[in-house]
DNA sequence: AACCCCGTTAACATTCTTTTCACCACTGCG
DNA sequence: CGCAGTGGTGAAAAGAATGTTAACGGGGTT
């Protein structure tokens, strides 16, 4: 006997995949093929952030506004500084794949890419 | 993670298509079939000044004005640079394509053209 | 208090973009 | 044909934006 209909999905208990990546945007946790890529919260913001439109282009003030709230205040590096952490984590783990694509002078572009292993 | 602005209408994911070219004004994209064409923020604007009237010439200092705003100073070459590199960059996309043409002593005019492949 | 974690900030390094210049090819005309 | 003006192109110089590191400081914990 099974009591699944007592375990329906809530909102929370969602998750978002883009590759090998994978948000849990409840308890506000990401994996990389399946490992825990421990990212602070603040780093789990930006990147949800960046999912709202996945393989678009998110200003970097669009980024901004919908983590902390707000106007990006002028030469302000917080999102840069976030971006880069998230990169450094996401990549100890999945070694040859991009997950995060600037786009120069407008932001940043979220879309999982497998790293060609012939330049390693 | 602030979700004021979480779910504003974007309407900014307009986009413009002109044969195989697709312009995303509000990430300020270009693809050509299908492929990012990875302009850069001037080369972006320049190509969508021509954008203004598809098909019809438009003159040096209209594209200036546009783009850098007031008037083009004398023997300035900006333009043409930017409509060489844009070239460049939509041309290694789609070999067969012409986009951009040269009107002598006026201006450009965009209207992708397809080169009859018989010639080469 | 001492410690640790995290977010922020500042400073410097690096990379990418834009401008500018020089040289040459091309056009149109006398 | 030769001249003058215009556009194509490559590359250096100048300028901006992003990458990166480390220090600082607030909170919470031990």
């Amino acid at each position: 006997m099974n009591h699944e209909a007592a375990t329906a999905p809530t909102l929370q208990d969602q998750t978002l995949s883009l590759g090998p990546l994978e948000l849990r945007l409840g308890d506000r946790e990401a994996l990389v093929s399946g490992v825990r890529a421990s990212l602070t919260v603040r780093e789990f913001e930006v990147l949800e952030a960046l999912t709202e439109r996945p393989d678009r282009v998110i200003t970097r003030e669009d980024v901004y506004g919908r983590v902390w709230g707000g106007r990006m205040p002028y030469r302000d590096r917080a999102v840069d500084v976030h971006v880069k952490r998230i990169r450094q984590k996401l990549g100890a783990i999945a070694p040859n794949w991009t997950f995060v694509h600037t786009h120069f002078g407008i932001g940043y572009r979220l879309s999982p890419e497998a790293v060609d292993e012939g330049q390693q």
